[in-house]
RNA sequence: CGGGGCGUAGCUCAGCCUGGUGGAGCGCCGCGUUUGGGACGCGGAGGUCGCCGGUUCAAGUCCGGCCGCCCCGACCA
């Protein structure tokens, strides 16, 4: 591609109101451009990426038995209303002009399970794998972070389907591998984790979560252990506690918070146990006890209690516990739970009375379970833990009989028994890994693409006018590079040189060559990695070019 | 949905408080000089000051309403 020809608007200010990194880069290298909050436009550099990134997982996909098709985005509400999604906020709802109800898609489940009950019949006709990439309407609450979060974006949705639970758990398994050589081949830094199933529905799920700064979630690592913040567990640091021998009561004025407390009697926050009082969602009061150095994980807490619930007020405390700042679970008339941290004691406890603590309470033997969120300095198998935030670039459900249920996805079985399909979905968002690969690898020039995803492998800049040798030496190293199948983008303008190094380091490819008058006499053209921006010892002779930059690029990351 | 901020040239912004001929830098076009790190000179084009209404002799500026965009939180398969 000849740059004098390519449309490739790029800015030397990122844009006003960009805060991510890879927001700015990518607005700034010309490869996406805002049309409205969470609406983007690809052009023809980014496009070049992405549809990079969308090879790979057609690759991979295809390499699993998938089979590619294309589902429709606008939908008849009504198959919404079947699976009882149709109320989701974040699901655009419009009419057509006859007033019937329709819905942009947000994901695929409802159309390719519609799709399967009308077709398949048999157990002859299982197991099948389909996906496509296809555009996903998200009427976010708040789309942010340049393409990192959209209100539409291209997902790839594969959606298995089998006879029974044992084939989905191949067909899971068989998307864990792919969507390992798929992530290992953009040459991004990335995590499988456990996660929430959320309201996707269905029992287990993965995700894959890039590391970056601009990440919305939080990850715990710990050696091979990876896990969302939000279901991670961890073995919490251990200390060392008084030897309070009985219970007794301290006088503690003003002292409400665990800091103040743990300060005023020089103890270790975690000596003291935080009081956590809720109300679940059936109206119930209960107390949650966790350690003093520790707080409450909600969605832990959620899944624990099977139910939802919120933070009793100031005044259903005051009614049946006590003072607030002077709560704790001795002798009081409510539920307590405690979190699996709390250990044998003694401890320092709200004794539910103004300005008093209790010391050397020891918690009542009993169940324990993990509603407290990992903390730095927790460790997994004795590894300490780190927490880094991430973005999630893709995720797999094991959806079972979810939504053939509802849509009535069946087929016969030998015994000509009707039998209900079992269901897998499992997404990647191409240019979430756009984003991270930008996030993960820029440095203060600007992007470093991973080759695999680069809009070219190799960028060369010619530094002389139009009518000179070294311009007429560009064209023929441009020329020879093409013919041998490099991927090149030629810098070909009669703009100042400076222009072009800053944009050829803006945009990223991971190696540039640079063809000017000192190339032209010696016979070798300079190159450069771009990824620490290393110069390549002796350059390129002008000669075999192509194989060596063909072997160059082999290197490259 | 709660809190905060912003809307003036393609981009980044000043001008608004204190109403009176719309500006700067970059980019763009032309000519010339330059040419290994966003170079320089001269000339030029480009604006419904987000929209609607009000106050006023006069509104980019003051007042009201609306729309749009960003950030934090809530929320988020």
């Amino acid at each position: 591609m000849r740059r004098s020809a390519l449309f490739l608007p790029t800015e030397r200010q990122p844009p006003a109101d960009a805060e991510a990194l890879s927001h700015k880069l990518m607005v700034r290298a010309g490869l996406v451009r805002q049309l409205g909050s969470g609406l983007w436009s690809w052009l023809p550099a980014g496009w070049r990426v992405h549809q990079k990134v969308t090879q790979i997982i057609r690759k991979e996909i295809d390499g699993i038995g998938g089979q590619e098709l294309l589902l429709p985005v606008m939908q008849p509400r009504e198959l919404w209303r079947r699976t009882g999604r149709d109320t989701i906020d974040e699901l655009f709802k419009l009419q057509d002009r006859k007033g019937a109800e329709m819905v942009l898609a947000m994901t695929h489940e409802e159309a390719v399970t519609f799709l399967v009950a009308a077709a398949v019949k048999s157990y002859r006709d299982l197991p099948k794998l389909l996906y496509h990439f296809q555009v996903k309407e998200r009427d976010e609450p708040r789309p942010r972070a340049g393409v990192l979060r959209t209100r539409e974006f291209i997902m790839k949705a594969s959606y298995s389907f089998d006879r029974d639970a044992a084939g989905r758990e191949e067909q899971y398994e068989a998307h864990r591998r792919a969507y390992a050589r798929i992530y290992d081949r953009t040459g991004l830094e990335w995590f499988e984790c456990e996660s929430d199933v959320g309201m996707m529905g269905g029992t287990v799920a993965h995700e894959y979560m890039a590391p970056c700064p601009a990440g919305e979630d939080d990850v715990v690592l710990a050696g091979s252990y990876a896990a969302n913040l939000e279901v991670a567990s961890a073995d919490p640091q251990p200390l060392a506690l008084p030897d309070d021998r009985e219970l007794i009561e301290v006088h503690t004025p003003g002292q409400t918070t665990v800091q103040q407390l743990a300060g005023g009697l020089g103890l270790p926050a975690g000596a003291l146990l935080k009081a956590f009082p809720i109300v679940v969602d059936d109206g119930r009061l209960m107390l949650v006890m966790l350690r003093g150095d520790h707080r409450v994980n909600d969605i832990k807490l959620q899944n624990a209690l099977g139910a939802t619930f919120r933070p009793a007020t100031t005044e259903e405390i005051a009614a049946r516990i006590g003072p607030a700042g002077y709560i704790g679970p001795h002798g009081v008339d409510v539920e307590v739970l405690y979190d699996a941290a709390v250990g044998e004691g003694p401890y320092v406890i709200g004794a539910n009375a103004p300005d008093r603590h209790l010391r050397g309470f020891r918690p009542p033997a009993g169940p324990r379970i993990d509603i407290r969120r990992v903390e730095e300095g927790d460790t997994v198998n004795g590894v300490p833990v780190r927490i880094v935030p991430a973005i999630e670039i893709g995720n797999i459900f094991k959806l079972n009989t979810r939504y053939s249920e509802p849509l009535g996805a069946t087929y016969l079985d030998e015994s000509g028994k009707e039998q209900l399909i079992f269901m897998g979905s499992y997404g990647i968002g191409p240019a979430r890994i756009c984003a991270a690969a930008v996030e993960q690898f820029a440095d203060e020039q600007g992007i470093s693409w991973p080759r695999a995803i680069a809009p070219w492998e190799v960028n060369l800049l010619s530094l002389g006018k139009g009518g000179t040798p070294e311009r007429a030496a560009a064209d023929g190293l441009y020329a020879d590079l093409r013919g041998a199948g490099v991927e090149v983008l030629y810098d070909d303008r009669d703009t100042g040189n400076g222009e072009k190094f800053a944009e050829a380091e803006l945009l990223g490819c991971p190696l540039r060559l640079t063809l000017g008058k000192r190339s032209a006499e010696s016979g070798v053209v300079e190159a450069q990695v771009r990824r620490g921006r290393t110069d390549l010892d002796g350059g390129v002779p002008l000669q075999d070019a192509p194989a060596r930059v063909k072997s160059v690029l082999e290197t490259l990351p």
